[in-house]
DNA sequence: TTCGAGTATGACAACGTTATCTCATCGACC
DNA sequence: GGTCGATGAGATAACGTTGTCATACTCGAA
């Protein structure tokens, strides 16, 4: 038994392999007599047609691309799973491209995947979203992109985002709410943007609560735990510690959780400690983490969507995040 | 600017189509001069296949697919890593297809994939690997498959995975080394035969050691946080509690330690615990978990590498875990 | 009645590769 | 010196779709 090709189906539906073709891609000028006869005989035949004969003969591949480098298996499986739900519904396939922004082939990668798989679309992810050579290369070949949180040139392509600036004020605004004055912050890695934007929600807050900008409650992180870590133990070994630590991410507050419980501060009594993103882990550590939710899973399904629908025009979508308050923060006690 | 194709390699190389194939394909009988001047030829037009073509007109299509159904990111993530790196090791893609093992279209849906995209092989990960119609379909079609971690018809195709048994028996026989008597068990979801294989190790371990098996000390959970946390309690209730809790998975180990936590229970000093998986989780929680290592990555870098160098050729390879002790387990005190 | 625009269908070429078949050359062997 | 197998290269037909063009029918307006 071998596979039913468009021909078969013309044959049992008694009519041209066009007519057939037209039905399959929803053209107009089809009779609702030749469309139901079509229709039974694929469903009879359990046609499918062939992604390679239709990518070779017609200008698109029904195949989209996501190209990303980023070391959280958190952030990738939910962005992932977004992107692939909205691929599901519209019958596309997702190609994943992991990368390395910094290797020197990054260019010839991409350009290769496209070439080879011809592409209908890509959707880029942070920090890939930001390099500029990459992007030309896409530019160069004209193909639709959609950018999720880029930092750069953010009017070239079509992208999706949260306000990371209101974010980080909304956290650091509850965190003022519950009485703190000298709040940690632990940033993100230099080649995000986010990093950046989360510094400045920060600010922004400290100064519309009139609390001065203390530089040294500022400490650069990486977005990884060690750094998180790290970060705490430098923080609270201050001679006035902040009562507070917010960082830019779970696993970077994952990060000061263990580091207070090894110093021995209790959280969050003697150290009130928030994160950013709302991954699992947030609800997995001890005390569960106050965070901001990021939904990632909706950035991917929105990403999809705004390539599958606009193609090369350029649309934006901003999506609302969230505060989440857990057992990690509260009131300083003094 | 359009996409060189192989006749245009194949006119500034001055040579027939067929040559420029047979060299891209690496086909006997191409002298080195010609081979020499198809390559000069496709690095100056910078020539990519075209997989369509490539797939239309040959019997591969140079396109794996991995199928699963598994909500940990931890897993799937690492697994794509290790299959991708194959992948591209071979200049293959990797095509993911997320699914649901309950869903009544599975068997459709695996079957449109495979005729859609022509694949040359299919990977699965537990719990897919163990769906007997889902298997059928398979078989139906004569395509190569790679399981990881299967637990029926172990020897139906090739297959990747570690030594459950042994690895929980080595978990179990540590936590007894150290002084432990009464050990508690958190089993996994019933789904996964992997979670059977487990209490046959713990069983093992405890027999050779001369205890006496506990029904009361076995919990079943389902992998997750939650039933983490409900064994936990549970367990601690009992009158003559567990000094030390081994749960088939880090998750559910973080389960444990939150619960402890909320119950006031110091670990390791009152209370030793143990996962399984060593996910990135084992290092961010409170204290770090002692777990046993399974090396997801290499399970998918092992099952794509059966798939590339054996196709149908039915293979399997066992890979090694590793007993990691961390700070959340110690000698009981007494 | 005739014409044109819109609707509905089919014949056939094209897409860019690989597979198959053919042909030519070169040694080695009897 | 002819025959045969191994080697090297090309011409041409697939592969299963979509795009383009041609054709025929229908309906309302000139």
């Amino acid at each position: 038994m071998t596979r039913a090709t468009i021909k078969d189906v013309s044959r049992v539906a008694g009519v041209s392999i066009k007519t057939v073709s037209r039905v399959l891609n929803k053209e107009r000028y089809v009779s609702d007599e030749m469309r139901q006869k079509v229709e039974e005989a694929v469903a009879r035949l359990n046609y499918h047609p062939s992604l390679a004969a239709r990518t070779l003969a017609g200008k698109r591949s029904f195949q989209i691309g996501l190209i990303h480098d980023n070391p959280s298996p958190y952030y990738i499986f939910n962005m992932q799973a977004g992107v692939g739900q909205r691929c599901r519904e519209a019958n596309f396939r997702m190609i994943i491209q992991p990368c390395d922004v910094n290797s020197p082939g990054l260019i010839d990668d991409i350009g290769a995947l496209i070439d080879q798989a011809q592409l209908d679309g890509i959707i880029m992810t942070p920090p890939v979203t930001d390099v500029g050579t990459a992007l030309a290369e896409l530019f160069r070949r004209k193909i639709p992109v959609v950018r999720v949180q880029p930092g750069t040139d953010l009017t070239a392509t079509s992208a999706v985002y949260i306000d990371n600036v209101q974010a980080a004020d909304d956290m650091t605004a509850y965190l003022i709410s519950l009485g703190h004055r000298r709040i940690g912050l632990v940033t993100g890695h230099a080649n995000y943007f986010a990093s950046g934007q989360r510094l400045t929600g920060y600010r922004q807050a400290l100064q519309r609560a009139g609390i001065g900008f203390d530089a040294s409650l500022v400490f650069p992180g990486q977005f990884d735990f060690q750094s998180g870590s790290a970060a705490a133990e430098a923080l609270l070994a201050l001679d006035d510690p902040p009562t507070a630590i917010f960082a830019s991410s779970d696993e970077m507050a994952a990060g000061v959780l263990a580091a207070a419980h090894r110093m021995g501060v209790s959280v969050p009594d003697q150290l009130s400690v928030a994160g950013f993103d709302d991954t699992d882990l947030a609800q997995v550590v001890w005390p569960s983490l106050t965070t901001v939710r990021q939904p990632i899973r909706d950035l991917g399904y929105a990403a999809a969507d705004l390539l599958l629908e606009f193609g090369e025009r350029i649309e934006r979508r901003q999506l609302p995040h969230e505060l989440i308050v857990r057992g990690s923060t509260a009131a300083p006690k003094n």
